[in-house]
DNA sequence: TGAGTAAAATGGTATATAGTGGTTGTAAAT
DNA sequence: ATTTACAACCACTATATACCATTTTACTCA
C-alpha cells in the first residue's frame, strides 16, 4: 500500500468526486478516513492504518498539552467515508470549507502512506512554491 | 544493472511509448517507478531500488509536519508503471505536462542508476548547452 | 405537532474519453 | 531469408463525467 501520483478530477456542486482508480486500488475495501491535512488540504488514510497510528494519541496524559492543536485538528476533522460502487464519495461540507475549494476541480495526490485532496489552483501554487 | 545510451522513440497522442530494448533489459520484471527528474525530464527507477530509497518516509507520525514538502514532492511525482508484453507503457498525464512535451518524439537516455525521458528538442538543447 | 415544501443526498444511467490489447507494416539486424 | 524492434493503426474496455430520478433530510408555517 503506497499512494502515488497526481490526478485531476472534477467535483460536483454537492462536493462529490470520483476517486482516481490508481488511488482507490490502494484502499482496502470501500471505507477510509478523511480528515484535515497540513496546508489547507484534506487527507485520506486507510481505516486500519488510521486506527493503528492514532492509537498512541488516545493514551496521552490528561495533563499533556503538547500537540493539542494538531490532535484537535486531526480528530475533529475526521470522517469515515464509504466509497460507492462507482468509486464516488462526497467530501463533507466542513472539509470542503477547510480546503478552501473555489473551482470545480481538485487534485488528488499520493503522499506514500496517505493521499491528499487539494483545490487545484492551491495545489499548483504550492507545487510551484516548493519546486515540484 | 546500469542504464546507458541515448535513444529516440516516438510518442502516441495518448502518451504511449515503446521503451528501447537496451533500456528495458535492465529493468527487472515489467514494473518500474517513473518520477519527476531534475531539469524538466522524467526519471525511471527500478521499483526495489526506489522503495529502498523512500522507505523511511512511509512511517512518520500523523502529527509530524517537518518533511511533508519532501514527501509530497517525492510521492506525488512518482508513478508505478507496468510495461506491457510489447514493451509499451503510457507516461502519466501529470508527467507529460511536467516534461513539457511538445513534439511527438522523446529521448530515452541512460544515466547509470536510472534512465530519463526528455522531450527531444529539450534534450538536444540541454546537451548542446552542457557541451556533451 | 405535523403536513407541506424545499433542499440536499443518494442511486442510477448515458456518454465521452482515456486506457489497453491486438494486428499489421516496415526497416534494420542477424 | 528470417527474426526482431519499433511504429502506426484499429477496436474494445474501463474510467470519469454529466445528467437525471428518487429518496431522505431539513425547514417553515399553520
Amino acid at each position: 500500500m503506497v499512494f502515488f501520483g497526481e490526478y485531476s478530477v472534477s467535483v460536483t456542486e454537492g462536493g462529490r468526486i470520483a476517486i482516481p482508480k490508481k488511488i482507490r486500488e490502494n484502499i482496502k475495501g470501500d471505507v477510509f478516513i478523511l480528515t484535515k491535512g497540513f496546508d489547507i488540504c484534506v487527507a485520506g488514510y486507510e481505516r486500519d492504518d488510521w486506527q493503528r497510528r492514532t492509537g498512541d494519541l488516545m493514551n496521552v496524559s490528561l495533563l499533556e498539552k503538547d500537540n493539542i492543536d494538531k490532535r484537535r485538528m486531526l480528530f475533529s476533522g475526521a470522517n469515515e467515508i464509504v466509497i460507492d460502487d462507482q468509486g464516488r464519495f462526497v467530501i463533507p461540507k466542513a472539509l470542503i470549507s477547510y480546503m478552501g475549494l473555489v473551482t470545480d476541480r481538485v487534485k488528488v495526490v499520493g503522499v506514500g502512506d496517505h493521499f491528499e485532496i487539494w483545490d487545484e489552483e492551491k495545489w499548483l501554487k504550492y507545487a510551484k512554491k516548493i519546486n515540484i
